[in-house]
DNA sequence: CGATTTTGACCAGCGC
DNA sequence: GCGCTGGTCAAAATCG
């Protein structure tokens, strides 16, 4: 099953090098999740295109996580940090986010039935990091979590 | 034939 | 310590 979905979030190529990313108006806070050090906010996320690489309507609900700290916004923690993910309802699991990825590792995680896949920027000299598992609550949901910031502008 | 995936081994942090 | 857990390594297999 091939994934023409292109998935944008900020991060990716378009808007690397935009620091001052807003969070949209309408993405809201969901809480806490217990086995993530993030929290989830949620709010609606594009899939420009369908498996045929079709303009696609659906879009796709999608939620922004982040490392918790005191009294800290969620735009204060991704500067710090770099870290966050995004639970995105999706078939499939490898969204095409802009960058080329290898695979490093699996795991299995406790608590959860899925496996934890561990991906690490294909650019050799990119620090960049991200994990990819479905939601052990709804696994219609795809986490994917973002760590690092990538060192160049080209997706590969 | 180079790049990527697969997969068990290995390692580090932490609670007991 | 020891064992559990999550993260990474690396060699072999697989892919394009």
């Amino acid at each position: 099953m091939s994934n023409n979905n292109s998935f944008r979030l900020p991060g990716s190529p378009e808007s690397a090098y935009q620091s001052n990313f807003e969070f949209p108006d309408e993405w809201t806070f969901d809480g806490w999740l217990e086995d993530y050090p993030e929290a989830i906010i949620s709010g609606p996320i594009q899939f420009p295109f369908n498996q045929d690489n079709e303009a696609n309507d659906f879009a796709g609900t999608s939620s922004l996580l982040r490392v918790p700290g005191e009294n800290e916004t969620v735009r204060e923690r991704r500067e710090a940090r770099e870290r966050y993910a995004f639970k995105t309802k999706s078939e499939v699991e490898i969204l095409d986010d802009g960058y080329r990825w290898r695979k490093y590792g699996k795991k299995m995680v406790k608590n959860s039935p899925n496996p934890r896949n561990y991906y690490r920027c294909s650019v050799e000299v990119c620090p960049v990091k991200k994990r990819v598992e479905r939601d052990k609550d709804d696994p219609s949901y795809v986490i994917t979590t973002y760590d690092g910031i990538h060192n160049h502008r080209s997706a590969s």
